[in-house]
DNA sequence: ATAGTAAACGCAACTGTGTTGCAAATCCAT
DNA sequence: ATGGATTTGCAACACAGTTGCGTTTACTAT
């Protein structure tokens, strides 16, 4: 998938980006590192500039939830403008909603322009309930 | 307001309410401590303790936006469960964008319950553009 | 294959937000 | 006014994320 697009191919990249993509859900740095520990051990400076690279080049998207913390997913759709995402109150587990449509006109005040929306549902997802 | 819901006075309470709800965007903290040094030197954990409190009380709410700080907004209709805001992507400002409504179906997974909804709109401001 | 160069990595040190513990100050009911 | 609970300020801390820099790695041109 990297070297398709002609981009600069290295191992972190490759376990990490292979990692989101088999994640549905947007994951922590934390995350990541625990997952990958034995494949891989990364400095967590590096972890953080491959996934800022991977997030420059549309690979994932990042995504920031009520503990402050990034969290990262794989994109499936490229270029989408619109992101939806669930955040559990009670696990903090973020989730994609990744089909959903909006209304597109939120009363925006005059002169400003919209470039991104971002759907956020906070509640309880099935395990919390 | 904080009297007649029976709360405890101190004057930090009164300054800070006070000034955001003169403000019609959404504040970090160090906007509130500028805004008010000539009237009342706070402490930082000061601040952060009654911001805390004024958004468990509901007299204000809180949220996170993508420079991870958290930004704070007197509460014009209580008990609303829906929030919208438009981020700046250059000046970083956040707006409360307090009339919308959505359309309410977004696919949750099966057994999710929603309990709180939040819009984002990233672009540029009327400044900005 | 090899050498050279630009990019990526690891380490250490740093920044900035937000938090915790505790003693001193303040609020408010009596 | 006074006593007891609540708030405040200070110092120290926790943790995410960043920066600088010397070393290593990936790719390119030979």
């Amino acid at each position: 998938m990297i070297r398709h697009r002609g981009e600069r191919i290295t191992s972190g990249r490759i376990h990490i980006l292979a990692m989101l993509l088999s994640e549905r859900r947007a994951v922590t740095h934390h995350e990541i590192e625990k997952r990958l520990k034995d494949k891989h051990r990364f400095d967590r400076v590096t972890l953080y500039r491959v996934l800022d690279w991977l997030n420059e080049k549309g690979f994932v998207h990042r995504l920031v939830s009520a503990d402050r913390v990034w969290r990262f997913r794989a994109n499936i759709h490229e270029h989408s403008q619109q992101h939806a995402h669930f955040e559990c109150l009670r696990c903090t587990k973020v989730v994609c909603l990744d089909d959903f449509e909006t209304a597109h006109d939120f009363g925006l005040p005059e002169g400003y322009r919209s470039r991104e929306v971002e759907l956020t549902v906070k509640g309880l997802c099935a395990e919390c309930v």
